[in-house]
DNA sequence: TGTACATCAGTGAACGCGCGTTCACTGATGTAC
DNA sequence: TGTACATCAGTGAACGCGCGTTCACTGATGTAC
């Protein structure tokens, strides 16, 4: 009974992962249930035995990504000093690789706008976002909440911009742009 | 027949109109081609005496819908007075009533990762980025490019982040950080 | 320990619907005489 | 100027398909005796 609980969590889990990934890769309304259903190793009718609806996945999944990110960041602008912690958020976010990779890459910039539109998620996301900017915040000299908001906005625009560029090193130029000037602690040139 | 070519530029010219709101609105696979053609005045077998695909007129709209912000931006970029030409090309984007106007906002903010996606679709859009990028160096001190492209990024963040937050107070300080930075021509405290 | 039963995670056929695309057609308009 | 014809922008029925969702079912597993 233990053991049957558990392993419908896990299976829930891996609902979660499988959903989370393609939704990143073809967009939410690019992936049907049973894409991801077959994904995670199961037919599609079982789906409904762990979520009311595809909207609900859509909202669970989106927030559960995001919290995560948010967990990281806060752990980080936490633990190392300020200066350094700063250019380990911004560096691994901005990170070629990372950017290329759809299926892995940050919630706000590979499904943003799609996410916007869908009232319902919303909720689910803004308390994640807010984390984000605190943890940017404490690795800024103190009143600096503004410089957060806007490094902030700095990260995901140049994700966006750079998946957008047909051309590679203009690509690989907005991510270094956005790194030095989102990693500088003062602004000041 | 001069009057019937024309006549049939202008009907293109609607669907085009038609198809670029509500893609905005409702994301590029939420929106059918019969609800364009619906939304231009006709029914949806004429289409195709139009546009080969949807896919074409995905990228056609996309392209043209940002070609003329990017024009804009060079038009006001070579106009007025640099401080001043910055200050209207960033109030103006980040400008709260245009922020939540999905359906007349930049491309890049509102259906950027959707584009990214369709690899097709690239090729058409990254000139106009790169316009848009030489428009706010122009309004900057000579060699300031990566300051230009961290503004983009910025501004196109800012909308995006923006849109998600469930708070409109939350929102509008997004967008006022982002304003208050990417409008500052030297990086100075 | 071995058997009979109850539970329930997961299956797969079926539903109504809207999608992208095709095509035979209609009827308004411009042209030829 | 008036009539007959050709053109072609736009119509709407139809196609095959995949979607989100429902539901009767199966068969592996844990429990009771």
């Amino acid at each position: 009974m233990r053991t049957t609980a558990e392993r419908k969590a896990e299976t829930r889990g891996r609902i979660l992962d499988a959903a989370g990934e393609l939704f990143r890769l073809h967009g939410i309304d690019g992936v049907g249930v049973d894409a991801v259903m077959h994904r995670a190793g199961l037919t599609h009718g079982g789906f409904y035995a762990y979520f009311p609806s595809k909207e609900a996945l859509v909202a669970e999944v989106s927030a559960a990504s995001l919290a995560r990110s948010a967990a990281r960041w806060e752990r980080i602008s936490r633990e190392g000093k300020p200066q350094a912690a700063l250019a380990d958020i911004v560096r691994s976010y901005l990170d070629p690789a990372h950017v290329a990779a759809f299926e892995r890459g940050c919630v706000l910039a590979t499904l943003g706008p799609e996410i916007a539109r869908r009232h319902g998620v919303r909720p689910a996301i803004t308390p994640s976002i807010r984390q984000m900017v605190d943890a940017l915040a404490r690795c800024l000299p103190d009143g600096q909440r503004a410089a957060a908001l806007a490094k902030l906005s700095t990260l995901v625009g140049a994700v966006v911009l750079a998946r957008l560029c047909d051309d590679a090193q203009f690509a690989g130029e907005i991510l270094s742009a956005a790194e030095q000037v989102a990693g500088r602690r003062k602004n000041v040139d």
